[in-house]
DNA sequence: CTGGGTGCAAAGTATTTGCATGAAC
DNA sequence: GTTCATGCAAATACTTTGCACCCAG
């Protein structure tokens, strides 16, 4: 189990037991929802309120200490911010996986050819993860 | 102005005058989000209300009519089915604009590593446009 | 101490539902 | 005529805010 407390302040935030327990859902998931996150918290500060999630969620984004990830046809989850990678999204169970992949050749090339300048890349590749195809 | 009343109905929807306005709203923007698409059909039918807007934009994506874009730290937006393309986002004015990259070598790649069943891309490049680039 | 965080309740926003009327086919 | 869409109002879901109290630093 990761000790947060450092890097929680590195990002502004005051390490107090309820966020602590966030990132530590966050590490062991992986990804997670509103949802899933407020009933694990409750599992450990039985009078945890749903604000006291969301705040800390913003918080958390605001200070780049979380990311967003937009899930087409599902919820948004949650993860803790690492090295830009891509995300494969179970339609079945609605699991998500971390991918590497490298895009810089796609940049590259719509860079030369318009105008827009790319600051971020956020690719999700929708199907079906090998569990849900044995069942 | 195109007549979508066939196209509608080949989705199983019939050619309400709400509906051919919708649908001629996404033909000439491209992409729209519910808010600026309820304000459009305000100056066609004053008297229309949100529950038809949600309604007619969920029929439609049930019916693959019509397709949804979530954009990071924005709003998700709507677009008339094409074919597979992915999106650049303006983090500044917002507007999206199509773009058709070759995500092929990609999928291939993720096929022979995993076993993930890949079924759909959802790429989303954010960053800058042109125009507000200027400014 | 002091600033910021927590939990609760209330407010605000977004989306869905039920139903009577009306339009599409 | 029958089926389904519309608009309204109400209900539900989701998220944010205000405030009194409490804890981290």
């Amino acid at each position: 189990m990761i000790n947060y407390t450092n890097i929680l302040r590195e990002h502004n935030l005051k390490a107090t037991p309820q966020r602590l327990a966030i990132a530590d859902e966050l590490y062991k998931k992986g990804h997670i929802s509103i949802e899933s996150l407020y009933e694990l918290m409750v599992n450990k500060f039985s009078s945890i309120s749903l604000a006291t999630i969301y705040k800390n969620i913003n918080l958390m984004l605001e200070n780049s200490f979380i990311q967003e990830i937009k899930i087409p046809y599902s919820k948004s989850v949650y993860e803790l911010t690492q090295a830009p990678h891509s995300h494969l999204a179970c339609e079945k169970c609605f699991a998500v996986e971390d991918i590497t992949i490298d895009l810089n050749s796609i940049i590259d090339i719509i860079t030369k050819e318009s105008s827009f300048k790319i600051t971020s890349t956020n690719l999700v590749l929708s199907g079906i993860c090998e569990n849900c195809q044995l069942g």
